[in-house]
RNA sequence: CGCGGGAUAGAGCAGUUGGCAGCUCGCCAGGCCCAUAACCUGGAGGUCGCCGGUUCGAGUCCGGCUCCCGCAACCA
């Protein structure tokens, strides 16, 4: 059976999760299920970054003083988040567990032997907003151009470095030889760009004195890991490295980490570049041929503003997801941000869109049709699904041909990770054809609820195509809108306990409506507002 | 020359490999009655930000310019 590895990134405790993150790890959900539903084996990762300095502000800023019971705290939040929402991970990994300080210290030592730590007397410039050394060639006036306002720290600390530099060719044929490995494109040229002439060595310890948080170093407690250093770990923890060896064999590399934008260069340069220096003295990190294993495939979303503003806590504009839910319900949250916002691209998160979306595509397209396609079964057919007897294609709408058609453009691009061009086919169709506004337009033109009079055999055609074609469509939409398409299956007369074992190939092959049955009472799937 | 994104119909957006400008909403006029005041048809509405170049042909490729936005306090 084929695998299938997907992550979130590792998001900081310093507050409860937001639309935001929301959009992030929807979407790796997402594409769980679909892998799931596909067949293949699926681990999803999620998890919280509880290692940097970061959540200590934030626990004063709380007003907590104990550390710990703080992260607690926070972990509790963030997974019954997840929990509340149904996302199906299969790991929320905090990254104070000792499994994972365990695969840390493996990794640094793996990368120490390889000779690329180095420990040097920094000297130099450093920015508190960044969190980082800056070299003079990274200087705009000698500020920090993205904190421009803050005053440079003259600082002069012992600290360990990670020969990054010596991995620049290296990464750079990387990318042109598999041009997938970071998406979307213009990510990657942003990347390329990035790594050919700022991607430096990296400092990877802070004095201990100053850190309350962290993993120390090994064999030297007076430093602790820079947090990107070990959070990037976490996606070789959570498959089991350095605790579960055969685990770890099935599962790395990665078939997908999902990032936001914002950390892209993180993900595409320095991770890849400490993987390649760890693997030259981890076997479990090499193939047999000695290749390191990297991730296969890298994505940046882009961020998206809200009513046209930046998600902002002092503009109070940050939306709890689960505020929405009551009104819109969650699916049609989820199919909100991955049908209005191509993926990869930045986009604005409106309310007005949402109850757009959700009137217009769900309510009007999507539960009208399945609506007005059951009703009539019902009133016409004695409460059960038709028996088509003749075939004629006047009567018929989509057929094998169009739900092969259908799935194999859908598939196509889930894979791809365009959710929106995914889910506007379904709606729109495919030139023209299979989609959800024309089964409605093939309502009109073929006049069921007059044709009843004169040609019953006929409308039996026509409504048992429309109530296939929407079982097929519920399939199709499931990782996306899970509650809806079990609403959808379940209005069809069939259990969805059942069907879901059945293999996706056999769900999406025409005829699974079985003739003669019973059609119950349908019940509106997206209510009006 | 800090990095990146964007400018296409009244609004919001799509336009992979250059080949007659599309989608949704809104608006106007009709139709229908199976359905969630839902559905369908027709119509109005764009010199694709500006200037130049390549080409038989450019929203799309190249160069330049203008304006807007994000990263610098919270913040994916």
């Amino acid at each position: 059976m084929k695998k299938y590895y997907v992550s979130t990134p590792i998001y900081y405790v310093n507050g409860s999760p937001h639309i935001g993150h929301v959009y992030t790890t929807v979407a790796a959900d997402v594409l769980a299920r679909f892998e799931r539903r596909r067949g293949k084996e699926v681990f999803f990762s999620v998890g919280v970054d509880e290692n940097s300095q970061k959540n200590v502000e934030a626990m004063a800023k709380a007003g907590d003083d104990n550390l710990q019971n703080y992260l607690d705290k926070m972990a509790q939040i963030w997974k019954t988040a997840w929990d509340d929402l149904g996302i199906t991970y299969d790991r929320f990994i905090r990254t104070t567990e000792p499994c994972h300080h365990a695969a840390v210290e493996r990794f640094w030592r793996a990368v120490l032997k390889s000779g690329d730590i180095y420990k040097g007397k920094y000297e130099g410039n450093y920015c508190t907003g960044c969190e980082s050394f800056k070299t003079d060639s990274e200087l705009a006036d000698g500020r920090c151009p993205l904190h421009p306002k803050d005053e440079l720290k003259a600082v002069s600390e012992e600290n360990y470095f990670f020969k990054a530099s010596n991995y620049r060719d290296e990464l750079l044929a990387l990318i042109d030889k598999h041009p997938e490995f970071v998406g979307p494109v213009a990510r990657k040229n942003e990347i390329k760009n990035y790594i050919r002439d700022h991607f430096q060595d990296f400092s990877i310890s802070r004095e201990s004195k100053n850190m309350e948080a962290g993993i120390p170093v090994p064999d030297d407690p007076s430093q602790k890991i820079y947090v990107w250093f070990d959070a990037l770990i976490n996606y070789l923890t959570v498959v089991g490295y350095g605790t579960d060896e055969s685990a770890f064999k099935q599962w790395w590399p990665a078939d997908l980490h999902l990032v936001g934008k914002d950390i892209i260069k993180f993900h595409c340069a320095l991770w890849p570049a400490m993987i390649l220096s760890a693997a030259k003295n981890d076997p479990a990190l090499r193939t047999e041929d000695g290749k390191a294993k990297l991730p296969k495939r890298i994505f940046a979303h882009g961020f998206f503003t809200i009513e046209g503003q930046k998600i902002s806590k002092s503009i109070g504009n940050i939306i709890d997801p689960r505020d929405l839910v009551p009104t819109y319900g969650f699916d049609a949250i989820r199919y909100f941000l991955l049908r209005e916002i191509p993926f990869g691209e930045d986009g604005d998160f409106s309310i007005d869109r949402l109850r757009e979306r959700y009137v217009h595509d769900l309510s009007n397209t999507l539960g009208n049709l399945l609506n007005r396609a059951i009703a009539m079964s019902r009133k016409y057919f004695d409460e059960k699904i038709p028996a088509a007897i003749s075939h004629s294609a006047n009567y018929t709408f989509a057929d094998e041909q169009g739900a092969k058609e259908l799935a194999k453009n859908f598939d196509k691009n889930i894979s791809g990770l365009s959710f929106d061009s995914a889910l506007e086919t379904i709606w729109n169709g495919i030139e023209g054809k299979y989609g959800l506004l024309q089964a409605n337009k093939f309502i009109e033109d073929t006049q069921p609820f007059k044709l009843i009079k004169t040609d019953p055999d006929a409308v039996a055609v026509i409504l048992y195509s429309l109530l296939e074609y929407c079982r097929i469509v519920a399939w199709l939409i499931e990782p996306i809108m899970p509650e809806t398409a079990k609403k959808m299956i379940t209005q069809l007369g069939q259990d969805f306990e059942i069907e879901q074992n059945r293999n996706r190939e056999d769900l999406l092959s025409w005829g699974g409506c079985k003739p003669n049955t019973d059609l119950p009472q349908p019940e509106v799937l997206f209510p009006p507002l």
